[in-house]
DNA sequence: TATGCGGCATACGGTAGCGTATGGAAGCAG
DNA sequence: CTGCTTCCATACGCTACCGTATGCCGCATA
């Protein structure tokens, strides 16, 4: 039985390596997360590692069930606005999801879809995250008095954006990158349907 | 007569393994491609390789050239349009660069740009694809009657958008993808700063 | 027919990584 | 102290690759 009293001795726990894997996942990718690589990040050796997992899919898995738990919490979070405030609300999700205000949170979830690519128990996860999103986005939009059909094409325009400019490089395209990120942001957010009191952000 | 079925002894040259090598890249992105798996496809060994190339990243470098100029060559043609068919265009690129209509294609775009995440070499090529595709779609808005910087922000909402949406697994979200698909094209392609002149698709 | 070379096969040494077996230190109960 | 459990280190065998060295075979040309 695990003791959950306080005992801060210099071991590792699962968490910890599955926050590892994490961090190592974002910048090298799942090809490059490697059981001694990591082993050797957290300053242990591998003997460690399969002490707490079987085997190196085991770790995979668990790194897998660990960002949906998040990005669903997270979801829940950032698509829950104050009524009359959802437009606003729709501005903030474009803005927490671009990858120059969150940089680590997109190298890990552009790793995680270059893996579920090829892995089908990846792919169920990135499913069920995408429905997730894609049903609380489309809430907003409902919310701002959008009809249904295209509050479902709006909300999977911001998401497909979103994932597929941080996958572009474009700096010597526009020198005003400010600028078109936000006339952007309209682009997807703003509607001819709108609530006339909805407000802008 | 000799039997040629008995040895037919393949003759490869640098453009044989550069199309294997982009196969495999779009089957197993750039981390499953190995000089000996690729050499076992091609049914030769790896001898065959190194004379043809000084070591794997030849390979890779090559195989990066002949995608840029491919792909630049494609965004030509595709970006072409007779006078006053310019929005038309617009919804074939769209169309064109959907991962349905273009598995393959997508499938070696995604792996190369995940590739140019970790790797400045390839970061350069696919900044040099990106701009000439953003700059050749902004003629066709500018050709439309687009204002200048509209123009700039709905090309890259709309390269942005045919990439992100080949990651999201949307199955469960909408039964209706087609109209889906359609309705958002729309929302990309269609200002209201439109020539009245201009031809929908 | 001889011979030179292009194109590939074979063999080899080396590294990285997976998973297993086993040893051993530290904590705790008696 | 002894003995048990938890957690990690060390050592090992194995496979997949990379790159090099060298051998072999067939075709072309003199």
């Amino acid at each position: 039985m695990e003791n959950p009293a306080k005992k801060p001795r210099t071991q590792l726990d699962r968490d910890a390596w599955i926050a590892g894997a994490t961090e190592v996942l974002a910048e090298e990718g799942i090809a490059g997360l490697r059981v001694e690589v990591l082993a050797k990040r957290l300053k242990v050796t591998k003997g460690s590692f399969y002490w707490h997992f079987a085997d190196r899919r085991d770790l995979l898995m668990a790194v897998l069930i660990h960002w949906r738990d998040g990005r669903i919490r997270d979801i829940i979070k950032q698509t829950r606005a104050q009524p009359g405030r959802e437009l606003e609300q729709i501005y903030h999700v474009i803005d927490v999801y671009s990858a120059s205000r969150n940089r680590r949170g997109m190298l890990i979830e552009l790793a995680v879809r270059d893996w579920a690519r090829r892995d089908a128990e990846a792919g169920a996860i990135v499913a069920e995250v995408d429905d997730v999103r894609l049903r609380c986005a489309r809430e907003l939009f409902l919310a701002c008095g959008v009809p249904m059909e295209e509050a479902s094409s709006r909300c999977m325009l911001l998401y497909a954006y979103v994932f597929g400019v941080s996958l572009m490089i474009y700096e010597k395209f526009d020198t005003d990158v400010a600028r078109l990120k936000r006339d952007i942001a309209d682009l997807i957010a703003r509607s001819l349907s709108m609530t006339p009191g909805a407000n802008a952000a």
